[in-house]
DNA sequence: GCGTAAGCGAGACGGTACGTCTTGTCTTCTG
DNA sequence: CAGAAGACAAGACGTACCGTCTCGCTTACGC
């Protein structure tokens, strides 16, 4: 009944720990996720494949990790109160890192990889996705309550019609995503969302 | 000197290329496409692996063709002229094909092996993203000339906020792709659309 | 500068050298030298590996002392005096624990092992071989002087006729040790021992 | 019912196979059998692990069928007629063999090798222990049938002890395999199997 | 209508990377 | 403070597919 009792985190070897995520991102920026092998981590990480085996499941939790941990801080923003210019601040943050040369196929690769492998579409979603969706409908909420909002927007939809376009260019169009672009995209939403007079 | 001469199409066997299509497609739906192999598509359809790389590059590549080809005459609807209806049909065609049970995931992975195979990458904006849009652009294009949206509208943002949220949805949240939803999205997005006054 | 220091065998657990070796033992009869490591050695004996690692070279050693303190004792006889009878029932007594279903095939094994293994050989040569050609050769020896054995023999020759037959069948031919076989050997090497007349 | 179908012998690249087997006996004289890996023979050979696994069930059977197309053809010999010089001819090639620096070792541990795989064990049975003995047990029968050796004797017996020795001495003994030995061993045994008058 | 050049099914080939296993050392925690 | 527990670096294992190649066989032109 027991089963493969996993490793214990407390006895990690917290260098090694660093070292995999540090060169795993290091090669993944050189040669791109594709290319990028695990053999070659633990070899360029100086390390053995099963130390990377034992504390993850896959290349790709390897490097959303890594991604994450050089991603997360850089989201996250102060709100001023100001809900409009929070929305554009908020936005143009996940933008400017999505655009960023070395961050932003990283991300989109990940996020390619992750219709592949359910395990990494579920730590993603929780990683990333959610806590940003879930940040966003709090603002909203809060402009809603405020009257800021229309009380009849259904706030899942507005939050699809802010964050949808961002990844819509990462992942497909391509098209670049200028402050200028966000702005504009900001702008238009909220067209939709102010109360109809005022 | 002159290099690689391709194979000659008119010689083109066309039961294999029907069967590889179609045996790829159904072990696609059978394991999904990441545990899907070129070894196994020629193995099942009763083909060489030789003729699969013959007139294929990838097997991204067969997969596309061949969700595209069972895809496509599904998202093609007739304009009634009705501008609003016709926006509310056409993304209503698109969400009906993305929710399917064996065809949602298909696009999903394929999109998703996309953002690792730029070859991929590009057949699939030329063969689908950039046609649909094409059409939405018109359409939006035609309404704009009607005097039916403000003429200050930036069409590239009103159509990422159109079908930005559908792929956000298949590829990331997935979060259901009802009609109900389409249709609220669609509502919203017209109110930011509609010209100030009527 | 000094180097590994070794053990100091005064401090040594007795409880865990018998836990080791008794486990080696049973889990080699269980499934075969071959499948045996040092791992599973530990693990079932509730010992660290490093006490192992710390008393014994390699897994060979292990087996091999497991293995000699359960034969050794067994291949002594206590000489009647009667020299024919006398190696007749010393190759008997080999035989006998050679042809044992559990400690057979683990002599062979080890002596395979051996084969790859300098240091494991050199601890059989001497746990083992040595000391029962050196009592084979007395006895010889002894016999000689006694004019029961033709003084122009080479003992060397003489105690490889009789050991080389019994290793052989354990070894090579696998065919079966029995007594009858054992006694047709001694008799037929008697023969050509036994002074040219009377 | 079908199963794992084998290759097809005819198709098999016969360059590959002399390089694996060339490289396999190289490599296995340089550094020992121990520390001779499948991955080096191919890395070696310049051939994929694949092919040796496609046509060899583990590295001991690669390197007896190195060794013994090399060793086979230099135990045969062709005999004169005169039984005594042709069993000490024949013993004579035997040995020579076997004390050859790189060869003999080789053969030791092979044999050991197979203490430890019955795959390989049957192999080196089929392939070098029986067609010897079977040569030798024909020279006995005719022997014995000329009235050369005495009528009651057990060929069995008299096979292991000309040949026991020999393999003693490779195995366990060490002791070295001198024409002198072989020739004092042949005699000797030849005094047990003379008849009784001559 | 006949040869010759292609496409074809089959599958062996040289490779790469996989994920697992075992070794022997090093570290940490515990009785 | 000895020793069990077990994480670690290293690297071989055997497997799965990759994309290329070489075989015969079968089309289907083009002379």
């Amino acid at each position: 009944m027991a089963g493969a009792s996993s490793p214990d985190p407390k006895r990690r070897n917290e260098r090694s720990r660093r070292a995999i995520l540090e060169v795993a991102l290091q090669l993944c920026k050189e040669r791109g996720y594709a290319k990028l092998t695990i053999e070659a981590i633990a070899a360029e990480a100086g390390v053995g494949k099963q130390t990377i085996y034992r504390w993850w499941p896959s290349k790709g939790a390897v490097v959303a990790e890594a991604v994450l941990e050089e991603t997360l801080p850089r989201v996250r923003f102060t709100p001023t109160g100001d809900f409009e210019r929070d929305l554009r601040l908020q936005l143009r943050s996940i933008a400017r890192v999505m655009r960023e040369a070395e961050l932003g196929p990283r991300i989109a690769e990940l996020v390619g990889e992750a219709q592949l492998d359910p395990a990494l579409a579920e730590r993603i979603t929780h990683g990333v996705i959610r806590p940003l969706r879930e940040l966003n409908r709090q603002h909203l909420s809060r402009a809603q309550e405020a009257g800021l909002v229309r009380a009849d927007l259904d706030l899942d939809v507005a939050a699809d019609m802010l964050f949808g376009p961002l990844w819509f260019r990462l992942l497909l169009s391509k098209a670049p995503l200028t402050n200028r672009y966000v702005d504009a995209l900001v702008e238009t939403v909220l067209t939709a969302l102010r109360p109809p007079e005022g």
